[in-house]
DNA sequence: ATCTGTCCCGCAACCGATTGCGGAACGACC
DNA sequence: GGTCGTTCCGCAATCGGTTGCGGGACAGAT
């Protein structure tokens, strides 16, 4: 059902039709009645690529993320939804699989789809940014979101990592912890380093010895099935872990479990999390909150207002603030000096 | 960059540049080299409206879920994209957020785009598929997957519930479980009706009473809260819990530990599952896995193969088989006559 | 009867990519 | 030099929807 269908059977000019659809002056009321009632009963809409074709603008943004996995993602998106449905855009996501390749792939395909503008969580396999001058050259607007990377062309929306990490930190310090088993991913990535550095700074500040064995970093959370265990066992001045995302926490509960300690008498457990998981589990587990939800949102408020002023500059950083959520995974220790 | 301006660059007609790209024949290899050189230089590539204007297929395949959670979802996504992906299709995901009116929307939205082919998991709300026959109209194909209703007019994947169900009660039986609590979503709902059949049919096979209340109904997980801990507590009789999906057996956990049940010494615990969640928890749980990735696979060459052959009918129902993955989580009884 | 103004509506061009058809350019051959 | 074949490429139409421009119809005024 084209426009012109509908035209012939109204026996009316396919510019009539079109006018009357969009509540044109011209028309009269009459007409538009006629015409929009019959659209309702033919079921006819105005196709997107026609109507993309003659405008010149796609209406569509596209979420370019990793994988969507069982953590984090499925809240982002959430998130993104939420408020893009508000404005006159249409989602589009994409999945890179953590490869580049891909991810230059789907930039290709961005433009392809003249898409208006992209939020993109890099892969981990991503070190520069590089694959997306293609967007900027297209005058396509572009936010870092989640996992990005130190640029100043692109604006960018992330947690405050080292903060994050400092609050968990701090917190089972304050609890009288003082040997934390910290347990990182691929420290390649900014977004460990940075949570790596926010337990340094919380146990500097408390001048506690930083002690290389107390951390931990691994590519995927599978590799702590060997790394994990011994420590656990042999390391018995440890008190408290510290897991700076889901996957690890996950692992991490497992194999404290497995070996017999209960949680949080022989051990304390903390985490960074999207705080969903975290209730799952028993006991549940503090976490500092990392609101996937509100990093989409706010991810989708700086596209959609960079797009409402195309000329305004725009690279502003943001940090999504993180928030404590004190459940029942720290014990307070007695501080035996 | 459109073809114009590309052409223009060359001293090309866009004729010419077209063809070179699309390798056609008439064009020298010289040309071809130079123009595709030059494409990829200015990183030009065919608008996807604009081809999709001129050829009338648009090479879209969607997918309408009801939300995208942390369970299921992800590897159903995984097993479309991975078949997908060897295709000439893109993907787009729509969210119904289990509302029937945000649904009808999409399947308007779905028009709009003009896709080739729907791959859909209805919504809580929808209890028929009236909404579905503009697509039919449209002869745009239309796969049911996972949360399927009961139709002759569109081909369905969904798992075999009921047996997936008769096999893990059927294991708890074999295990001399006698007393097994079930827990089901909501009962309005083929999916949890025919899981309940399979807990029904195991039970009779083995000569066992049905009881009424060891069938507990749900809409919603968080429901659980009110509902399981005085029965865990009260009913000294069971033996055994089964939960017919991951959010309910998250749950069920929950409260099991929080009681200071152990698992399986207290009560033996059974769940049909994606296969992710059960290898989180300690013990790790015994589980009929019900492969969302499978699911989507099977969906995805069901409608692709439709495409390809859009004369054949089709309204296979498919149900994707299961298999028993014994864990942790289920103890063997004496039993005790 | 002619003119002016108003209200509706249709004609036709345009957007980018594709493709049937036809034609220019060139070499080979009689 | 004319004819034919071959190789390579351009013209122009097409897809669906939008919109500037212009024109028909009709009423009221002169």
């Amino acid at each position: 059902m084209t426009i012109k269908d509908l035209a012939q059977l109204l026996s009316l000019s396919t510019s009539t039709v079109s006018r009357a659809l969009s509540d044109h002056p011209d028309i009269s009321d009459a007409t538009k009645k006629r015409v929009k009632d019959a659209a309702e009963e033919f079921n006819y809409t105005t196709n997107i690529h026609a109507r993309f074709f003659r405008n010149q603008h796609s209406g569509l943004i596209a979420l370019i993320v990793p994988e969507i996995n069982m953590f984090f993602t499925p809240n982002l998106i959430r998130g993104i939804n939420k408020t893009i449905a508000s404005s006159k855009y249409s989602l589009i996501i994409f999945q890179s699989n953590d490869s580049y390749k891909k991810e230059k792939e789907i930039i290709k395909q961005c433009l392809r789809w003249a898409v208006a503008g992209v939020m993109i969580s890099v892969s981990k396999e991503t070190y520069n940014l590089d694959h997306l001058s293609p967007l900027a050259r297209a005058d396509i607007k572009c936010v870092l979101l989640d996992k990005a990377i130190e640029n100043d062309q692109f604006p960018s929306v992330t947690i405050d990592s080292e903060e994050a990490s400092y609050q968990a930190i701090s917190t089972l310090i304050q609890n009288g912890h003082r040997h934390i088993l910290g347990i990182f991913g691929n420290p390649n990535f900014s977004i460990s380093q940075e949570r790596i550095s926010g337990y340094e700074k919380a146990m500097r500040e408390h001048q506690l010895p930083l002690l290389r064995e107390n951390i931990i970093s691994v590519d995927k959370s599978v590799d702590l099935d060997f790394i994990l265990p011994p420590i656990l066992n042999h390391n018995k001045k440890l008190t408290a872990l510290f897991a700076m995302s889901d996957e690890l926490l996950a692992k991490s509960i497992y194999h404290i479990d497995t070996l017999g300690l209960s949680i949080p008498q022989d051990i304390s457990v903390i985490a960074i999390s999207d705080g969903v998981y975290p209730y799952l589990t028993h006991p549940q587990i503090t976490h500092v909150k990392d609101s996937g939800s509100k990093m989409g949102r706010n991810a989708c408020k700086i596209l959609l207002s960079a797009l409402a002023n195309p000329r305004k500059k725009w690279d502003s950083k943001l940090l999504v603030s993180t928030k404590l959520v004190a459940l029942e995974s720290v014990r307070e220790l007695l501080i035996i000096d």
